[in-house]
DNA sequence: AACTATTAATAACT
DNA sequence: TAGTTATTAATAGTT
């Protein structure tokens, strides 16, 4: 858009790449934030360079919120939910019904494909990204409630722990009443004389507490 | 940029708005491709309308697989900005950062080797299926690094939790031995008494032990 | 980082 | 909803 035209590949000297980078960068972000000043819309934008520093924007809350909106979105496709008002609603429902019940046939196809080892029926690449597709938003999910229950058992187990150490400590209160100042010591509140056990094969140990923005996905 | 300027607030005529809204949604993700196909960049994009419409955009790889990588940026900067406290973990997390980032450079320097055209020194299938394995092994090992680390916490709790109990007991005993058979019942060993925290919404309560499959990832 | 000749985007109109 | 055009906005090459 200035002195030349540009073509559409990659820029190849890195000065002008990041030059370009830069200035193109900062008109994307300007354009995003404009869109959703002007048009009452939300949006959400990461751009990673390509020496992996992230630059962001989401407008309308944080990013964190908007993914969680964008999964919830491509959650609700199989309800079909999103219904246009007006005189067409019968005609795009069929369509959509149809288009629907196409991409189940595809993954039907792609169950078969996989429990056969890949032998029976070949899939079109189309097919294969309909899968991927399905697929992704699927793990995340699986992950997702999986990381839920995980944070509850910690959660639970954190707090058996301090009324256990509380019962601990109560029950020696009352021993050492009984004894007068006696020749006991703390029971059993140091871990650190016991081995780490583990089920995986992770090689150094983790601190005894992780902190606790690992949890909030 | 047009017939006039426009001011840079919503659009009231709902009309304009619309048109405004697809004009310029349009312009965005045509600009979004140019600026990741000049520069290199990865960008994830989605525009959500006033009326709930997704329109979404993500280059190089899934929005999914792109949120991930944004996510786990995200949790590597507040790692490596942590000097004063950590001692042994916040340097094994940057040696482990250091390494993971050596291990995006090989892949990102084989697959632009395969996208190059080979035309120079082709890879082999033998090779092409080494750099396929190790993306796998990479690829699980940072969606899985996350819940290692919980199933570590989570082993080690419960670990923790059954000395306590043991600890107890034999605090329990030892009262019990000092006052004969005496008024006492067991303290503090029963947790339904006590109502579960939790700090995501949740509404059913889960066993006290998951089952292991859950981990087996 | 600033400048400016051009191209690209788009607001209003059809 | 789609096409045209007069303008403005973005920016490629340059200093």
């Amino acid at each position: 858009m200035a002195r030349g035209k540009i073509q559409m590949r990659r820029i190849e000297n890195p000065v002008h790449r990041q030059v370009t980078f830069c200035k193109r960068r900062a008109g994307l972000l300007k354009k995003a934030k404009e869109l959703s000043v002007l048009c009452d819309a939300e949006i959400g934008l990461f751009i990673f360079s390509a020496h992996g520093k992230l630059y962001e924007l989401a407008t309308k809350g944080s990013m964190p919120s908007l993914i969680e909106k964008y999964m919830k979105y491509n959650r609700e496709i199989p309800a079909a939910a999103q219904h246009p008002k007006g005189k067409q609603i019968n005609t795009e429902a069929k369509e959509e019904i149809s288009m629907l019940k196409h991409e189940i046939e595809i993954l039907q196809k792609g169950l078969r494909y996989i429990a056969g080892g890949g032998s029976a029926d070949p899939m079109t690449s189309v097919e294969l990204n309909v899968l991927e597709k399905y697929l992704e938003i699927w793990i995340y999910h699986v992950r997702s409630a999986k990381m839920d229950i995980m944070a509850q058992e910690i959660q639970l187990l954190k707090y058996k722990e301090e009324i256990l150490q509380e019962a601990n400590k109560h029950l020696q209160e009352k021993i050492d009443a009984q004894y007068g100042m006696v020749e006991l010591g703390p029971m059993l509140t140091n871990f650190d004389q016991y081995p780490l056990i583990t089920t995986n094969n992770i090689n150094h140990q983790y601190p005894l507490t992780i902190p606790n923005e690992i949890f909030q996905f």
